[in-house]
DNA sequence: TCCGATTATTAAAACGTTATAAATTACCCC
DNA sequence: GGGGTAATTTATAACGTTTTAATAATCGGA
């Protein structure tokens, strides 16, 4: 084994080439080697080849620590993840998305969590203020979302999921979920529902106005009954909603048809109707937000209507690349259509 | 709004402070500072607190790419995340407790993709060779894991999630399989079933063994009649496990009894008896592993046993620091026992 | 042949930290 | 007060990059 008198950190001296392997090996100066590496036209052609030839067969990779001290660009993107969705299946699918753009990238994800009734800012702020990444993604956007304008005032690249109520413009992807809400309706309706029900996450997020908007024009245009539940939210404790769901299920005037933004609240939906001897598709129909392929094996199958969200976290990936590069704000929006099964 | 023609002082307030900010404001060498930070019992306790105070008023970080280019300690823990996992929100919980542990030590934490098919061992060779982290939680280890035979080679610190055969031991946290199996079925013959149906993972996986194992000598030890689903694992697509147990129901003798290792497994299980006709708790009963709340609304309410995942991470994480300390793997290991809801 | 202008290379400094070795100061005892 | 030792402090040299400014090489053109 090699002695290492140094002291340093163990597995790291073991003849990691650094650009003055390359530069002693091809007889070049460790400027010029680096230079070369970055395709720096003022160096000659025929030496950005050789050096470039070294560099692949020593399998050369630049240092992080030392490019990140350099340049104060830390390869790093940020995920704030919030602690409750809507999908059981999110954190997943989403980090499936990020990091499959981001492979080969060079650039790694680190996870932060976010939790949405606490202090959403700090991370951000401690972000910012150590330097922890180059950008930021975050979900569950408020409307006046504090992180938003935080990272716009301090020119930070970040691309949230949602948008948000700024006039100002910035990057998002976002799902339609006033499009959810009111083809879930029109659907309803469509199937004789005349009475509907449906349990929104918390005010402060953006896309629970959408969600409202769209269940309630849709409602109202259909001249139907409607009910928001009231006192929980989709973040609820599932029984909280479970109760909720049960009680309206034994009360004068049962709902018909709900629409449900997430898959535990379509479950507890289901359930409240078999707890209360409804049958479903006859008593009630349920048009539910789906994230994963469960709803097909679940029985009795009800109507779902997909979120991409392995698809939105790849696009919220490429999108944070762009404005990483430059790009202006202006035209880095995406929206995530509903797939309906039905 | 206040110019500055000077060009000197203004904007440097707003710098990030480092060791020398510090320096020139007690008036002791960078060097000092850094000792007396890192309590480095030479420097004189006045001065240590000195320091402290000012590195405090500051609001001093330090920087971590200085550090890490100087120390070779990356303050980073990977974590490899395989693309498919029993549970839903296997991800999620397990992230979290991860981050909880992990919050406040210093340490951030990269989520690399591991795709079980596919070469295990390229992320694990990239993280080692160009030091991207100090140390490296993963998921779904193999009997003969190759993972694990590098990273003891390496002495690289890592914690795995499930156990290997190998002979020297090496930290993991693993959930007790083998039990939950054997309860499975011990419950299910309690229930008066004699014909009992298990999916298995992949056979790579040291926990496909252990599940085997509990079934197989629980279902003998009863005297009853099993079989292990063939042609397919845990990880095919849901329509090929349901096209499965859907034939079996069809074919000559159908099981009475199902243990089922994965929410999605048994949401299949439980459709398949629907679309065959037969009555859960009369014609069938299912005993499955979880890990979120989800069955409590799924009807009808089959038998649980719990598998907590938030404490998976915790525990994997807590781990992982103490090995990067230096304790020796030798009693770094931690079994996690079910939780059965009968 | 030599000069000015490109073109190609490089020396040196810096990013913020830590570790080594040396220098300074304080202290004690005679 | 001096000599020696112990207690503190600090100068300096890295770690591996990138970048600025300067040097060296090449090339036309007069």
């Amino acid at each position: 084994m090699i002695d290492d008198p140094s002291g340093i950190a163990p597995h790291v001296q073991s003849e990691r080439p650094t650009l003055r392997t390359i530069a002693t090996a091809t007889g070049f100066s460790v400027a010029t080697v680096s230079r070369a590496l970055a395709d720096d036209p003022q160096i000659a052609a025929k030496t950005r080849a050789t050096v470039a030839a070294a560099a692949q067969r020593f399998g050369y990779v630049p240092d992080r620590a030392a490019r990140r001290l350099r340049t104060g660009r830390t390869q790093v993107i940020s995920l704030l993840l919030a602690t409750e969705h809507e999908f059981l299946g999110f954190t997943h699918e989403f980090l499936t998305g990020i990091t499959q753009v981001l492979a080969g990238t060079g650039y790694s994800v680190t996870v932060v969590p976010d939790s949405p009734d606490g202090d959403r800012l700090a991370p951000v702020r401690t972000i910012l203020r150590n330097n922890l990444a180059d950008g930021l993604l975050f979900t569950r956007t408020e409307a006046f979302d504090p992180r938003v304008r935080l990272l716009m005032e301090a020119d930070f690249p970040f691309v949230s999921h949602g948008r948000t109520e700024f006039t100002a413009p910035h990057p998002w992807v976002d799902f339609d979920n006033e499009a959810f809400a009111r083809n879930a309706v029109e659907h309803l309706v469509a199937k004789g529902r005349r009475r509907i029900s449906l349990v929104l996450p918390g005010d402060k997020f953006t896309f629970t106005q959408h969600l409202r908007y769209g269940f309630l024009s849709a409602a109202r245009a259909a001249g139907i009954a409607y009910d928001i539940a009231e006192g929980i939210t989709l973040d609820s404790p599932t029984p909280d909603i479970a109760a909720v769901l049960t009680a309206a299920r034994r009360g004068p005037n049962p709902p018909d048809g709900y629409v449900c933004v997430g898959e535990v609240t379509a479950l507890v939906a289901l359930a409240a109707l078999a707890d209360t001897g409804a049958l479903y598709g006859v008593d009630a129909d349920i048009v539910a937000k789906r994230a994963s392929p469960i709803f097909d094996n679940i029985r009795p199958q009800i109507d779902t209507v997909f979120e991409d969200l392995r698809e939105t976290g790849r696009a919220m990936a490429e999108m944070l690349l762009r404005r990483m590069e430059g790009e202006p704000a202006d035209d880095l929006h995406r929206m995530i259509l509903p797939v309906p099964s039905f």
